[in-house]
RNA sequence: GGCGAGUUGGUGAAGCGGCUUAACACACUGCCCUUUCACGGCAGCAUUCACGGAUUCGAAUUCCGUACUCGUCACCA
């Protein structure tokens, strides 16, 4: 075909397009940003609600930008009509809220570099494939998937590559006189790719996570706009991050067998490539096998999972940053005072293989997160969420509020807070103690020992002896010589070495205090419990306990 | 099957030719501290880095081969 019959059939094949190719390029000019910087997107398919792996891609987005003041955009990827589902698009907006990952630019708060949704950049993809074509380099194609599964098959059996290439894209050299009888005709078409690559020629390609990796080069004829018009990821990659000037293209590493094909896309376009920064997709162990995490199968791939047990989201954040960069946990470790947005992440120290999602870790690391917060702040979150999951116990924090954030403020002061919880969920029980209607509910049920204590003598001591004005130290040393005038050891120590002359230790008695006061052998500070409670509330639950257990 | 990547303990991993008889963290076990629990401290948990060969004075680290795992080969992204 000559350079007039190209010119010709791009014509033939789009005649009502209202801009050209140098249009776009003006009305979307480089960005006006600062050395260096970043600028990343999330294009996910609005497929329902956003998946684990997508988060973390998104959460690596975000943080990029930000650290490099570059921007961070969200594109939504709808070329394909089957995948999309109903209020998709408002689920992913949802879920990166709910993550507090906030795109700079999306359809939702603007930008200059819109739409940022692909069905609405219909025109704009078919003015690049009718220049291309124009330049020979896309042609239409119409072979029937009967055609195309049939040519699989025979290099199935010939155990040569798979594909539309070389002597199978048969209309890859149609003349422009046969193009325009099976249009008149009818026949459907698509437009392909006409790939000037060689796959005897090896390319050679760098990763910003993976470093360098060789391919043959693409000599796919593969598809650039589908018979509805609408562009191919490839496609709609190559022009959205060019016009949309992404400088980091980051995304799971299912990806990296296109890059052949992506490098060409942009030669052919006459585009500069941005780098492309791969992650390892983030995996589950089922048994012996790794497999990535599924949305179907693992309820916590689904971002509202989170949400439902009461894990504080900045509790994920912190433990996707740890998968992010290995290096991160260590220095958020070593740095207490420092936050997540404190640290600079880089691409080398980002996993090359897959990441196992590692619950037992995230646990800790939410206990770690809460053990940090103030009794009010455990307080104020857990309230929020009780709201949603558990009105009834969210009254019950209302009615008890200066009694809990009390509660929640044990052992809270100093360098080395109290671990307890890890969970929103999980405080309703560990504190069941804390609220009189819940401790009564509860009975001694949490209690799993089977002594018997002598309920007389802690009564003596509660009524007599107990003083809740003092200090720990002080209310101790009470409790020590209380402990001795009774036949009891002052300390452990003593006891262990003389068990014979004794009735016990003090922490025979602590025991039994706790196991009254809060029906279980194991507690924060006895003391400050004491404290919170109040001697009436002590006597109170003393007496429930004769009753309980006589 | 072609192409590409990966393979270090129960888990996540550090490691980039000698400082590694393999860091750190999670989990687990034991001890210590201690009124219980938690916290914290100490110790244990890979004599060895999938396997085989090569290069080197020296390899978890470089090269080659084998095995296994994963990804991909759509008018899906």
């Amino acid at each position: 075909m000559t350079d007039t019959e190209k010119k010709e059939l791009a014509d033939l094949l789009f005649p009502n397009l209202e801009h050209t190719v140098s249009y776009y390029e003006e009305k979307y000019p480089a960005r006006d940003l600062p050395e260096g910087a970043m600028v990343t997107r999330f294009g996910p398919s609005p497929t329902g609600f956003v998946h684990m792996g997508s988060l973390f891609g998104s959460f690596c987005d975000s943080v990029f930008a930000r650290q490099s003041k570059g921007v961070f955009f969200l594109r939504i990827e709808d070329t394909d009509q089957k995948r999309s589902v109903e209020n998709g698009v408002e689920g992913i907006y949802h879920d990166l809220d709910a993550f507090d990952i906030i795109p700079d630019e999306s359809e939702r708060v603007g930008g200059k570099y819109g739409p940022y949704i692909q069905s609405a950049r219909t025109e704009i993809y078919q003015t690049y494939v009718k220049d291309l074509i124009g330049k020979g380099y896309a042609y239409p194609c119409f072979m029937t998937e009967e055609e195309i599964a049939s040519i699989r098959e025979e290099q199935e059996i010939n155990k040569t590559k798979i594909g539309i290439y070389g002597m199978y894209a048969v209309d890859r050299d149609l003349s422009l006189e046969e193009i325009k009888a099976r249009i008149e005709k009818g026949d459907e078409y698509v437009i392909r790719l006409k790939s000037p690559g060689d796959s005897k020629k090896e390319i050679e390609f760098v990763d910003c996570v993976k470093g360098k990796i060789k391919f043959p080069e693409n000599d796919m004829d593969i598809v650039l706009l589908k018979k509805d018009g609408t562009p191919t990821y490839h496609f709609a990659h190559a022009i959205d991050d060019h016009l949309m000037h992404t400088t980091h293209v980051i995304r799971g590493d299912e990806w990296v067998s296109s890059i052949p094909l992506h490098v060409q896309l942009f030669e052919v376009l006459g585009f500069q490539r941005p780098e492309y920064v791969h992650h390892a997709a983030v995996t589950k162990k089922e048994g012996d096998i790794i497999r990535k995490l599924s949305k179907r199968k693992d309820p916590e791939a689904k971002v509202s999972y989170y949400d439902e047990v009461g894990i504080p989201i900045e509790a994920v954040k912190l433990y996707l940053a740890t998968i992010l960069n290995s290096n991160f946990e260590e220095w958020y470790l070593n740095n207490g005072d420092k936050t997540l947005e404190d640290f600079t992440f880089t691409f080398d120290k980002m996993a090359i293989g897959g990441t196992l999602f590692d619950l037992d870790k995230l646990n800790n690391i939410s206990k770690t997160y809460f053990a940090h917060k103030s009794g009010k702040d455990v307080y104020e979150e857990t309230l929020v969420w009780a709201h949603k999951h558990d009105p009834e116990y969210a009254k019950l924090l209302e009615e008890n509020k200066e009694d809990m954030i009390s509660f929640f403020s044990i052992e809270k002061d100093g360098p080395r807070p109290r671990k307890d919880i890890s969970k929103y969920s999980e405080v309703k029980e560990e504190f069941s103690y804390a609220i009189d209607s819940q401790f009564k509910e509860e009975g001694y049920a949490k209690y799993d020992g089977d002594k018997t204590y002598d309920v007389d003598l802690i009564l003596d001591y509660i009524n007599n002896h107990l003083d809740l004005e003092v200090d720990n130290e002080t209310w101790f040393n009470g409790i020590k010589d209380f402990a001795s005038n009774h036949g009891y050891a002052a300390s452990p120590k003593d006891y262990k070495n003389n068990p014979d002359s004794y009735k016990g230790h003090v922490g025979d008695i602590c025991e039994a205090i706790r196991v009254m006061i809060t029906g279980r052998l194991k507690s924060p500070d006895l003391f400050s419990i004491m404290k919170i409670l109040g001697k009436d509330r002590i006597l109170d639950r003393i007496e429930f306990y004769k009753e309980k257990k006589r």
